[in-house]
DNA sequence: CATTGACTTGGAGTGCGCTCGAACTCGTAG
DNA sequence: CTACGAGTTCGAGCGCACTCCAAGTCAATG
C-alpha cells in the first residue's frame, strides 16, 4: 500500500504520515525499487490506536515514549501498561471534569429558557390586554 | 480588587487577564486614578465560566461571540442559548467519545496484563524445575 | 528623596501539531 | 517521447492560546 492509499484508509493526509514518521510515532517505512514508501496493512492497526491516544488527549511527546517501548519489543510491556494505566486515569478525570461543566451547563441554559419564557409570558399578557381594550371598545361602541 | 489579587482569586495570570481584556473575552476594566485596572468581585462569576467553556473546548473565538451577545446585554438571550445548546451537544459527544476510547485502553491494559501474568507463571514453572531438579540430585547423592 | 514592588503598554516569542510549497524523481498511458 | 499523476525531501509557515520582555509610571515606605 503507497502513501496515498494509506492517507485515505486512516484517515490522516500524506502529509501528515510523513511529519508522524519523521518524529518517530511511525515506525520508518520500507521503500520500494523507487524510494516510495510501502505500507503492509497492519499499520492501520497502530495508526488506529494512535488516534485513540491524540482523542483522548495525549501529547506526541508521551506517544513517543510508547511508541518507543513499542519498537523495543519484549520485555517493555509492564512499562507500556503504566503509561497507558496512568493515561486512563487522566482521562477518566477528564470524563468527571466534563460531566460537571454539563451541569453547569444545563442550569445556565435552563435559566435563558425560563428568560424566554418569562418574556413570551409578558407578550401573551400584552396581547390580552390589547384584545381586552379592543373588546370594550366594540361593547361600548354597541 | 488590583489586577494581582484577581490573578491569584481566578487562577489566571495577570498576563492572562489582560490578554484576554485585549481580545475582548473580558469587558474592559475601570482603571483607578493611577491607570490600573480595578475589578469588582462579581468578574469572578464570568471568568469561571469561561474557565468552564475553555474546560469542555469551546475556542476563544466562539467564547467572543458569547462576551459579545452577553455585552449587547438584553435580546441577546435566545441566542446565547442557542450557542451553549450547540455547545452541550459537543461536549456531550466529546465524553462519548472519551468514553468509548476508555473501553479500548481497558482492553490493551487487560492485554499487557495477560502478558505479564505468562511470563511469570513461566518464571514460576521455571523455578518449580529448578527445584524439582535439585531435589532429584539430592535424591540421588543418598 | 530614593527605593521597592505592583502595576502599565506594545509588541515579540513560545510550544504544539500540523500543513503547505518548491523542486525534484518515477512509472505508466497515449 | 512526453505528459501525467503520485510520490520524494527539506524547510518554511500557520493557527491557537498564551507567555514574556522592555521600558515606563505610580504610591507607599525607610
Amino acid at each position: 500500500m503507497k502513501i496515498g492509499e494509506l492517507a485515505r484508509r486512516s484517515g490522516l493526509s500524506a502529509h501528515t504520515i510523513r511529519y508522524y514518521e519523521r518524529i518517530g510515532l511511525l515506525p520508518y517505512a520500507d521503500r520500494d525499487r523507487s524510494r516510495q514508501r510501502d505500507y503492509d496493512a497492519s499499520i492501520l492497526t497502530w495508526i488506529d490506536f494512535l488516534g485513540r491516544l491524540k482523542t483522548t488527549g495525549m501529547p506526541i511527546r508521551e506517544m513517543l515514549r510508547y511508541a518507543a517501548l513499542r519498537e523495543e519489543g519484549a520485555g517493555t510491556e509492564a512499562e507500556r501498561r503504566l503509561l497507558l494505566e496512568r493515561h486512563r486515569e487522566q482521562v477518566r478525570a477528564r470524563v468527571a471534569e466534563l460531566e460537571a461543566c454539563l451541569l453547569v451547563l444545563d442550569t445556565k441554559i435552563a435559566g435563558y429558557a425560563d428568560i424566554e419564557k418569562r418574556i413570551e409570558d409578558h407578550d401573551a399578557h400584552q396581547r390580552t390586554r390589547r384584545n381586552q381594550q379592543a373588546g370594550a371598545r366594540q361593547a361600548g361602541s354597541r
